[in-house]
DNA sequence: ACAAAAAATGTAACCGCTTACATTCAGTTT
DNA sequence: AAACTGAATGTAAGCGGTTACATTTTTTGT
């Protein structure tokens, strides 16, 4: 206590501190933090009594060396910009932080590149854990993972095939039942603007998603126009112009999320159409901004929060090993409101 | 590198490996990474090699507890929930990260005893620096943070009276000059929906800001009627239905963020209320839903991404040292769309 | 009351890195 | 060639905790 801190700072109270303020050793001073259950009730109050007059708080780092374990668990999300996975990670880090952990971010801007780089980064930086989004990712990275023995959560997504703990739901069912509805309508001429399906297993699963219905329908999945886009509202409206300027406009079209269906729902009401009467929209994810565009979206529902809460128990238990983590498939549910009506006669 | 890590994983490398397989010091393998200009160019590439070869990364706690720096920067922020803080927290981390630090987050629900304890708790995982949102904080936690030498910024708030480093723009003034619009537009009876202005001084201001044109107006700053709510589209519906219950129900409503006034249009729409003809109704922020509503939403522009760039830049400077860190106003601008209109007559 | 077992506490090594200081080495200067 | 530099490298002492193991104290059984 009588050494300053390097920057000329207040000098930090350490464990020795502590203990000589308390009359014990060290270690005991460790153990009433870590593990009171095994010292006496007479020196556990001496002790906490010595913590909190002298105002001590554990080095995280030296704590974290000498343990191996920071008690940090890091996410690695697409974007933060839009509402699609915040509301997700505000919950994750709810979560983590009743259980005295403490959440690492980083963002990959939905680059795979960017994000083996930040799994790396954020391992290095000795995160316990990590929550990944979806399954896409290079074999390399989950055996890098797994040699480590770093336990991860694949969140945002559910596919029992894949051997990965995974907290999410099935996209390709969840989309399959929104198309189903929509060819219901009576809609046979359909139009999917998608993200990247290469390097996003979400965005290509919600597209098969999307076939399967119309294969069950008897359309062919070949007809479905499809444009690729990234997840902007600008980009949707754009990728709506392009789709109804063709030979055969679709009377539906179906988005890859809310961002992009707010988008085309702009571009559609600029162009002075009709929404559902001439064209029927939908979304996925059930952002807040669903409910308020200017026609309410038609779009699935999917259950952010609990995600969040659930990934983290599952980290959390996987960590603590009691109980073992188990994968948890969460509903993803229709959400219908009015941009989705009966295909217009013709 | 012959011993396997505590969970029984794959064995890591350490200095001293990379300084054996080099055939130099841990010294001079510390230098290499740390300070590559000290070195001979023979050495460098020596232990370079040996470097990838091993596929050796430091250890970052051990890192930090050495040279007692973790190159984490902490952010505190009120919520991630929606794109209040969420653009802006995007852009503080871009720029983190391409300076070779990690963000650490925590949210505060707009609580302050929370944002106490989590101010304490990343400063105790060795935040190097802090990014907080707002003034408003007890004096304790300035001065404890002060005595600990740790730089932090204010963000979202710019008041050269005060003493701390912030970036941000004059809430007052912004909120002033889109109030001097709604009176210029011939309102006379103003209604502001606030979220609770005892513990948020963005919030204080704003309504001062108000209160400052009424002034400036002739009008009485006490005619104005405040709700204080929670930031949900909820609650500013809840409060629009209020307010137009009244004896005399204002003809403009201006909320104290977006999120408020979508909510209060949503009401005032459901209550078959024309807008902008019957009542006008403006929010702050300009978060991508403003833009989306189904009466665009007259609103001021915050500039999030500069304000969590500037903010990073900040911390850097007040870290490294060179150039000194100054605080920066940035410009607040009106965004003038449809939910604004003259006053109707009467 | 005494030995044995159990519980509580202390001692000290170690976690992996940085860095002050000591040492070595190569190049100048005289 | 000796003495003197300054640059490059090595040595080893921490950084502040945790924890295996040793030791002391308390409880239990007879």
């Amino acid at each position: 206590m009588d050494k300053t801190d390097k920057t000329g700072g207040v000098p930090v109270p350490t464990v020795a501190d502590v203990a000589a303020a308390a009359g014990v050793s060290t270690a005991t001073v460790s153990r009433c933090l870590n593990s009171p259950g095994v010292v006496s009730e007479k020196t556990l109050k001496k002790v906490l009594e010595a913590v909190d007059r002298l105002g001590y708080a554990p080095n995280f780092s030296a704590r974290a060396l000498a343990s191996n374990r920071t008690n940090m668990i890091g996410a690695i999300i697409p974007t933060m910009e839009n509402a699609i996975f915040a509301r997700g990670l505000q919950a994750f880090q709810e979560e983590l932080q009743k259980n005295g952990r403490t959440l690492l971010v980083a963002s990959s801007s939905y680059r795979s590149d960017l994000e083996e780089e930040q799994i790396r980064a954020l391992t290095a930086r000795g995160a316990d854990a990590l929550l990944l989004i979806g399954y896409h990712r290079d074999s390399r990275l989950y055996e890098f993972l797994e040699k480590r023995r770093i336990p991860y959560v694949v969140a945002w997504a559910y596919d029992p095939a894949k051997p990965h703990l995974s907290v999410g739901f099935n996209n390709r069912a969840a989309m399959r039942q929104l198309a189903d509805e929509v060819i219901g309508k009576g809609h046979r001429k359909l139009a999917c603007i998608s993200a990247d399906t290469a390097e996003n297993d979400r965005a290509r699963e919600r597209v098969n998603g999307i076939r399967d219905a119309m294969e069950a329908a008897g359309l062919d999945p070949a007809s479905l126009d499809i444009i690729e886009t990234s997840y902007a509202i600008d980009a949707g409206d754009a990728a709506f112009r392009a789709l109804v300027g063709a030979k055969t406009p679709p009377t539906a079209v179906i988005c890859g999320n809310d961002v992009l269906a707010v988008g085309a729902l702009r571009a559609a009401l600029a162009l002075g159409m009709n929404v559902p009467e001439d064209v029927s929209i939908t979304g996925f994810d059930n952002i807040e901004l669903a409910g308020l565009a200017p026609v309410p979206l038609t779009t699935v529902h999917v259950p952010h929060r609990r995600m969040g809460q659930f990934a983290a128990q599952a980290l959390l238990a996987a960590l603590g090993g009691t109980p073992p983590p188990h994968s948890t498939e969460l509903p993803a549910e229709l959400c219908l409101r009015a941009t989705l009506a009966r295909a217009p006669a013709g």
